[in-house]
RNA sequence: GCGGGCGUGGCGGAAUUGGUAGACGCAUCGGACUUAAAAUCCGAAGCCGCAUGGCGUGGGGGUUCGAGUCCCCCCGCCCGCACCA
């Protein structure tokens, strides 16, 4: 009996498909493309299980299609600046860059070890110059276009080292280096103008029907489109006014205070003179800004004394509060605050002590009996006790008072958007730097384009806190392009979001030199089909990305909107968790074993273990596995297998050590019955034999119908369905002992078409078992394996016959049989007879193919 | 709090979208091969019952000839978020 020799089988086709260059993708404008794109892999050093899902995927979609006869471009590359690099380098005194290419080294092979069918000649790094000179001309361009501009911006500053966090950096408001409590700073930084687009991002997302529903409804929320009205209060004995945005102008007359931010300039004006406000502002500041704290959190106010005149009577005061549940980044930082409608306001109301009126009065209300109690009415009704508005419906009311504000000069129109612009600006070393000089005399001048790229000096020293490149002896120093004075460089780099958000774009002209890629190139080549990743990327890399497509048009590099026409998010890969039952130590699966009880226990002095739930893999939990010992021990065919069976793609995945062992034995399984067949197949090609016996005939059906159905789930995603019925079919074709008429094709014919269809998924056990067969062409080539739709269709189905909507017989009907067939063979066997106890039938359902239900 | 999703055997999951619930796999049990074990192969199995049969898709109700699927109420779990005026 042979064995299947993974190690070398899966390393010979590897070198096979390099030396044959099977996956390099050309422009041919006869055949249809098909862009599949996975979400290119951070550097960190080693794959893991995340990857080897997401990879797979991709790789199952590129091989189908491929062989669906669309020329497919399938790219690898690197998303390889960022803050880990420039970690490793204070840890370990590695420079960011050599860290980086070794990692991209390491991590390449163990990619490759996968059998990826990618086109490596196209493979990029962002840390590139030759990749980053790109973006540093785009965003020029942007600049030249009012798309880019700078403005004063806080950032979290850490006193002891004297450098700026980034978000995650900070950990309970302190350094997570040194502790010490993190200062907000101000400074001056690169924006995006993505609000720009605010409207086209949110109208886009329609047209996105091949993205999941909850990333829609995500990048919608975030972008967070209201309509309402922006209106100014006259403040009593003072000449400036208070704005203030409201979706509800209907429920003015509804008023009952006004409520500014903590961090609004007129509290910060008013707490100067007033130590009780200054104090209530900084315990505002205090409590955090987590959603927790938030939530818990009590509608709290501080009265300032202030007054403001109500838009439509001058006669009507409303108090100003400082209240802690306004914001001041959205909006205009200042309210109105209607309890009755409002549940926050009614609150606030509550506790104050402040009027609450109903100003609209639900449909089915008796105006007069009408009250609030502790929840505010926001539903639809007509307006009351609101003089010009009464009468009127919520909708039409809010136009009215909209006119009104607007006639009188006091407020309009206006639509609020969530979405703020972007902030590029990072105060870092190893990202792309910032094309920009300052100048004394002239302020920021870009970087004219004949001095790009500005290329990131690699001879930094890390050994004083802060950003390398401000230390750098000569690097920022320049001559400013417009007046030839002394001149320093801009020391910030890009937030490595920039990078990623036209990699996509890159990879159709990865060598083009002059520009990010070629016309010809990204108008055949884009939009990327399907893009496959986490969901963790549902909001920002994906609306960045379809910004800066947006940006890009704008500045006419091209026609595209959107870069990604379809999405798929795949699930986590999860594992069991222990722990040491005595010491409570976080355990890896590697250190534990089963007893001869079946008790889990420690493998090195056999101590009791806790299993734990089953989590997404993490370092802190000790529950990793790593792909590059698996593809080691089961070969990539197998953790491909794995990822690939009984979870639905999108859902989460539960490795486990059982799962990988059952694909390995699916593939010795295949291996054996393939390549040890109970008879001697016909040569490939013999023409179908005429006698084929019932046996043959009914196989040839399995056959056909496993085709039709692979093809279906492989078109749907449904990998997990692709597996079960792939396995059904070598189930039945094992059962084959190839001695009847035509049997003996028929097993060639199954064996050919199992081999096709686990191209896609085990390509390197299906590309050996194409040359057992005895092919001398690469399966890599070869089409898609067509159903007989004759022959993928029965004709004869089992029809379940119901009584009274309970099962009580199964009888064999010809496909498409007449109804008054059906009902007479339904009637005429015994345990439905008897099922009906002699009644007769009322009436008689027919399903055709299905179900007959007998009603008696 | 708001928004979204989910709940099916011991487990992962399937069910042609309102038509035979439990495909396929894992674990389990029985048998064959073996001195034995492993590997492999064959077979059994939702639950209750010896059986005719009954019960069964988180719980309760409804629509329907027929409900895992549709509607209403409740319970539990997961994810996202921004007190958004």
């Amino acid at each position: 009996m042979s064995r299947y020799n993974v190690k070398e089988t899966e390393a010979k086709w590897q070198a096979v498909w390099e030396q044959r260059a099977c996956f390099a993708a050309r422009e041919d404008a006869a055949r249809p493309k098909y862009y599949v794109l996975e979400m290119f892999p951070y550097p960190s050093g080693r794959i893991h299980m995340g990857h080897v899902r997401n990879y797979t995927i991709g790789d199952v979609i590129a091989r189908y299609k491929r062989s669906k006869g669309f020329n497919v471009l399938h790219p690898m590359g690197w998303d390889a600046f960022g803050l880990p690099a420039e970690n490793a380098a204070l840890e370990k005194g590695v420079h960011p860059a050599k860290w980086t290419r070794e990692n991209i080294a390491a991590m390449r092979a163990q990619l490759k070890s996968m059998g990826l069918s990618v086109d490596w000649d196209r493979e990029i790094a962002t840390c590139d110059v030759e990749y980053y000179r790109h973006e540093q001309k785009m965003f020029l361009d942007f600049y030249k276009a009012g798309l880019a501009y700078r403005k004063e911006s806080w950032v979290n500053w850490d006193p002891v080292d004297n450098t700026v966090l980034a978000n995650e950096q900070v950990i309970d408001g302190r350094g997570w280096r040194t502790g010490a409590l993190v200062e907000k700073r101000k400074l001056s930084q690169w924006f995006l103008k993505i609000t720009h687009f605010a409207d086209d991002l949110l109208k886009g997302i329609e047209e996105l029907d091949r993205w999941p529903e909850r990333v829609r409804l995500m990048q919608e929320n975030w972008i967070g489109k209201s309509t309402g009205v922006r209106f100014r209060f006259e403040i009593k004995g003072r000449s400036e006014r208070l704005e203030v945005f409201t979706t509800r102008p209907d429920t003015l007359f509804g008023a009952s205070f006004a409520a500014i931010s903590p961090n609004h300039p007129l509290a910060a004006e008013l707490a100067q003179g007033n130590p009780e406000l200054a104090a209530f502002i900084a315990e505002c500041n205090r409590l955090g800004t987590s959603e927790e704290a938030i939530e818990t959190a009590e509608k709290r106010g501080f009265d300032t004394g202030l007054k403001v005149v109500h838009p439509f009577d001058p006669s009507w005061e409303l108090p100003v509060c400082v209240a802690n549940f306004v914001l001041m980044e959205y909006g205009t930082g200042a309210i109105f605050g209607c309890p009755a409608h409002d549940q926050r306001d009614l609150d606030f109301a509550r506790k104050y002590g402040l009027a609450v009126t109903p100003v609209v009065i639900p449909e089915d209300a008796d105006p007069a009996t009408f009250t609030i109690g502790d929840e505010a009415y926001t539903g639809p009704g007509v307006l009351r006790n609101s003089a010009f508005l009464d009468g009127l419906d919520v909708e039409t009311a809010k136009e009215e008072a909209g006119k009104r504000l607007e006639a009188a000069g006091q407020g309009e129109r206006t639509t609020q958007y969530r979405l703020r612009d972007w902030g590029v600006s990072r105060q870092r070393y190893w990202g792309c730097p910032i094309p920009m000089i300052h100048c004394e005399s002239c302020g920021v001048v870009p970087v004219p384009e004949d001095q790009l790229p500005v290329v990131l000096p690699e001879d930094v020293t890390f050994d004083k806190p802060g950003n390398p490149l401000s230390h750098h002896p000569t690097w920022k120093h320049t001559t400013c392009p417009s007046c030839g004075k002394p001149a320093v460089r801009e020391t910030d780099t890009f937030d490595t979001f920039i990078e990623s958000s036209w990699y996509p774009a890159r990879y159709c002209s990865p060598h083009e030199e002059k520009a990010g890629f070629t016309r010809e190139a990204v108008d055949y080549w884009m939009p990327v089909d399907q893009y496959i990743g986490g969901i963790e990327h549902a909001v920002l890399h994906l609306l960045y990305s379809r910004f800066w497509t947006r940006a890009l048009r704008h500045c006419g590099y091209w026609d595209i909107t959107e870069p990604f026409a379809g999405l798929f998010t795949q699930g986590m890969v999860n594992h069991e968790t222990y722990k040491d039952a005595g010491t409570g130590g976080w355990l890896s699966p590697a250190d534990i074993v089963k007893n001869d009880r079946g008790e889990m226990v420690r493998a090195d002095n056999g101590a009791p273990v806790t299993v734990g739930r089953v989590e997404k893999m993490s370092k802190s939990k000790k529950n990793v596995v790593d792909p590059a010992n698996i593809i080691d021990s089961y070969g990539a065919d197998a953790a491909r297998l794995f990822m690939l069976s009984d979870s639905p793609p999108e859902r989460d995945l539960e490795w486990t050590e059982a799962g990988i062992d059952g694909a390995w034995r699916y593939i010795s399984r295949l291996w054996r019955m393939i390549t040890e067949p109970p008879v001697d197949l016909p040569a490939a090609g013999t023409p179908l034999p005429a006698d084929l016996g019932d046996t043959a005939q009914a196989a040839r059906r399995l056959i056909h119908k496993a085709i039709s159905g692979v093809s279906d789930d492989l078109e749907k995603f449904r990998f997990n369905k692709a597996v079960a019925r792939v396995r059904e079919l070598s189930n039945a074709l094992g059962e084959l002992d190839g001695k009847g008429p035509g049997e003996a094709w028929v097993l060639r014919e199954g064996f050919e078409a199992l081999v096709r269809m686990i191209g896609p998924m085990m390509p390197h056990l299906a590309e050996e078992l194409w040359t057992q067969l005895g092919h001398t062409t690469l399966l890599a080539d070869q089409p898609w394996p067509e159903a007989d739709a004759a022959l993928a269709t029965d004709d004869t189905i089992t029809v379940a016959v119901q009584v009274n909507g309970k099962r009580r017989a199964e009888i064999a009907l010809p496909r498409d049989c007449a109804n008054d067939v059906a009902q007479a063979t339904a009637l005429a066997d015994p345990n439905v007879a008897r099922a009906m106890e002699g009644k007769p039938a009322r009436k008689v359902i027919v399903v055709p193919n299905r179900v007959i239900n007998v009603v008696v």
